[in-house]
DNA sequence: GTCTATACGCGGATAGAC
DNA sequence: GTCTATCCGCGTATAGAC
């Protein structure tokens, strides 16, 4: 065998994350597999290898990414509910997080698609969300209140990626923070 | 002359109209013009003596559907603050327009796809969610909480729209609709 | 496992008849 | 103003060599 074994497993993590970097920046039907395959430094027939198909790509990037989301929420090292929220605010709301899509959330960025996809994306979808919106519930103590900070984030990024001025997207995003803020006496 | 004077003005408001629905159902980038004019019961040919360009149509699409929402804020028939919020929070935050973005409000229907245009498409729509913002402040009488209440409604209608099941869908909107009113003490 | 080559359809846009 | 016909590029997916 000319490669290694555990080689394909590697190189399929790493397909996925320079596909889902690309994904989250142009749109994910917006790019051509052999746009992502091209990022990657192969080509779209080395693609087939890895994916049986453009949506299968999808559907495990969608999984990666979120997952990736939930971890991030779940390593946040604080223990107290406002510091919590404080640490998860500062990370999610700043303009880095407008401008750069492709090292951001994949909720703001692939919504739309997710929303025109069939049911097995939007099963995935929901399932890993409903993981993150256990998490939030569990540290702000209310469901309502763990919807409502979800759909504000996403909500604000989605928002102020469709500025063009830089001073109005920093406008959205901090009122929002400072809604969220004032909102939530955690 | 073949066609009345005044025609072809109606028939771009029709085509706009149609465009608009399936624009905001299947995703602009994602509908050719071929499908665009079809569904307006004619043929690609004719796109071109109303619109010089798919990008074009973009344009004056977003133009169109923005001022259509800026419309329906300012129509609200309630004057007290908290009538005219609950007015538009259950106009809004509603299963129906989870489920039927071809009749509902262009935002979270195409906010990724604005994100990702050109500067162009970027200033008109920041120009007329300004006017909406201006709006919502004056009622709420905050600027923070008018952008904290727009992006509650964008976010809350993208994330409930990629849920698989309808409860799941009711939830976050209900949940999003009571953290709103637990929030804004108007 | 990855490459090149290719089949085949759809997308945006234009030309010319009516 | 709208139609049909058409150019040309890009997209997904497959076949076969290495």
């Amino acid at each position: 065998m000319r490669y290694k074994p555990g080689y394909k497993q590697e190189k399929r993590k790493e397909l996925l994350y320079i596909s889902g970097q690309l994904a989250k920046q142009q749109g994910f039907a917006a790019t051509g597999v052999d746009g992502f395959m091209k990022a990657a430094g192969v080509t779209s027939g080395a693609f087939y290898s890895h994916f049986a198909s453009k949506h299968a790509l999808l559907k495990a990037l969608l999984e990666s990414e979120l997952q990736q989301s939930f971890s991030r929420w779940e390593n946040n090292p604080h223990n107290n509910p406002h510091e919590w929220l404080d640490f998860e605010l500062n990370r999610y709301l700043n303009i880095s997080h407008v401008q750069h899509a492709d090292h951001g959330c994949i909720l703001p960025a692939l919504a739309s698609e997710v929303a025109r996809s069939d049911i097995d994306i939007k099963q995935l979808y929901q399932q890993e969300l409903l993981r993150g919106h256990a998490l939030f519930t569990q540290h702000l103590g209310s469901e309502d209140k763990a919807w409502g900070v979800l759909c504000q984030l996403v909500g604000a990024i989605s928002l102020a990626r469709g500025m063009a001025d830089e001073n109005i997207q920093k406008q959205v995003i901090e009122s929002s923070k400072a809604f969220l803020k004032a909102s939530l006496n955690v």
